[in-house]
DNA sequence: AATATACGATACAAACCTGTATCGTGTCAA
DNA sequence: TTGACACGATACAGGTTTGTATCGTATATT
């Protein structure tokens, strides 16, 4: 066996996962290919097929990630706010801001199901049960806030959200998202009563 | 010069802009490629080249066709309202339609952007123009149907216009934009008093 | 100190990509 | 009828892709 290495700062996994993220993230799966990556993170190109038997997989990996990452934020955002009703704008108010910044560059899962439109394509997959657990998540908190149909409130919210990601990566930081959080507020309002 | 066929039923061009349209509509921009083009439209590669000096020539006119086919569909959809308020109404329930049937795989506005994300990329301006200009139509029907913020209802029904085109390229047929047409019409009577 | 293994570098295989070159055929116009 | 040209088919060039094979080195454990 092998422990867990201490000396190094950085292992090579990690490296090239990182260096993966970032510019799949940015300029797209097809567009990156295994010798830029190896190269970009400064690893030899088998170190990464010994630790991701293909290029697939590593964006399977990737997606797997961002969705961890997602429900952190997610979690992180919602928690302090008191009612349902509220979480669900803390997180479209956090959204709003996330989407104006220049290290936004669209959703993973938007950006994979596009590229990737097969939907047995193993990253399609990943995506869509993520955007459904998202769709579920949105589902409950309409419930619990009282929506009068908290399913068309979900799916209302859910069609907000990925509008503003898609706006984020057609037109940059400043785009038509900068009224994202009013819109969803609107939508809440009209199915809440207060 | 030569005339404009009329013995041969559809022009060597016109078969492979059809194939080419529909198949990077479904599959996406870089998963298709020109040898694929040529064979499933059944002409020479020559031929296409002869019409079209490089992918990115077709895929900017398929993108500019299908700029002139959005807004003539929009003009047709909005020309029997009676109101802007009416006729911005009409759009989203007629997208709603649309992205409800088999036949829809997104926008391919957003896809090209999403595939290729640099903003010098031709076929990236072409669809930047186009999303300006329908944010632009929408600012203008809001205007006219006395919304108090114009710009920002515009903005709104943006974002849930591109959430409803990528909800179908994700989900298919069955999507969360089954109520697009509901959330729309909730934006615009927040912001238009009857 | 010796052995096992993780690593970087490099070369390579096979398939794919865009774009070009060539050639024979059919069609249309003069 | 004849010459120009659009066309389909095919081969090809040069580059890029994913994935494998090889080899020398450094590290880490025994």
């Amino acid at each position: 066996m092998h422990s867990t290495r201490v000396k190094k700062e950085v292992a090579p996994k990690d490296k090239v996962f990182q260096t993966a993220a970032q510019m799949f993230y940015r300029h797209g799966y097809r567009a990156v290919g295994v010798d830029t990556l190896a190269a970009e993170s400064g690893i030899g190109k088998m170190t990464l097929y010994r630790h991701y038997p293909s290029k697939d997989d590593l964006i399977a990996a990737y997606l797997k990630d961002s969705n961890e990452v997602f429900w952190r934020n997610f979690d992180e955002i919602i928690k302090d706010a008191p009612t349902p009703r509220e979480k669900l704008l803390a997180f479209f108010v956090s959204l709003q801001d996330y989407v104006s910044t220049a290290a936004c560059y669209g959703c993973p899962f938007l950006n994979v199901a596009t590229e990737y439109p097969e939907a047995d394509y193993p990253g399609h997959q990943i995506a869509l049960a993520h955007k459904e657990a998202v769709r579920a998540k949105f589902r409950e908190l309409s419930k619990e806030a009282g929506a009068r149909d908290p399913a068309v409130l979900a799916d209302q919210l859910f069609l907000l959200m990925d509008g503003a990601y898609m706006a984020a990566r057609m037109f940059g930081p400043e785009n038509p998202a900068s009224h994202l959080a009013s819109a969803a507020q609107a939508l809440i309002d009209v199915q809440i009563e207060k």
